[in-house]
DNA sequence: AATTAACATCGTAATATTGCAATATTACGA
DNA sequence: TCGTAATATTGCAATATTACGATGTTAATT
């Protein structure tokens, strides 16, 4: 064995577990970052920025993709990367609420 | 390659990463909200409650005791886990301020 | 249509994580 | 101190993730 064993624990569980997966790498975390800070739409200049392959930044783009995080569109050759500001509170409000109802009984 | 190039990226991405890990893995989550949820502190009935083998709850303990969260200290035969609930906070205060500072700009 | 720029996808190697059995270790009671 | 219950550690197999080169795809430009 080895792999994680995702069905058996309970649904709210596995979707904090999932959600934090997205944030669980630098690269990931500090793509959000560059997005979030520039204003205006932005391409992969992340390769630069980042310092990683065009591949392994694609790559991650997706796995944020996938969480609904991202907004994009053509803009000219290149995409348009924008944040889903709705989807990135909804998660913001997952954690929160995951945060506030864990507390500490003992000790 | 493969492995993650964790020097080159800045450390709030890091340690934003480095903490996200620690929920990224559902039986840590539920290991997390059955301490919580305990009136007084608990100890391995976590390897009956979730369902994985002793080991495995000790293993992922560790890797919660690392991040700082459990307080623990023995009672009788067996250990107390209790959380960590300034740690905890800590950690909130972190996603939150990683969440409030990123923004949308475009699209 | 050919070229080119910007991405995405595929294949694969390197590394990390997960899970468990087996084996320590620790603390208590007999 | 011997036995036992609870937990930790070790070693290893299975699986997942990360990274990147090579190659495909798409859309604008020539």
């Amino acid at each position: 064995m080895g792999a994680t064993k995702l069905e058996i624990h309970n649904p709210f569980a596995t979707e904090i577990a999932t959600t934090a997966k997205v944030f669980a790498h630098p690269a990931r975390v500090a793509i959000l970052q560059h997005i979030s800070q520039q204003n205006s739409c932005i391409c992969n200049d992340l390769v630069d920025e980042i310092g990683l392959a065009q591949a392994t930044i694609s790559q991650h783009l997706k796995v944020i993709n996938d969480a609904g995080l991202l907004k994009g569109n053509y803009q000219g050759k290149s995409m348009c990367y924008c944040l889903n500001v709705e989807r990135f509170q909804e998660l913001q409000e997952l954690f929160n609420s995951f945060f506030n109802t864990t507390v500490s009984n003992c000790c």
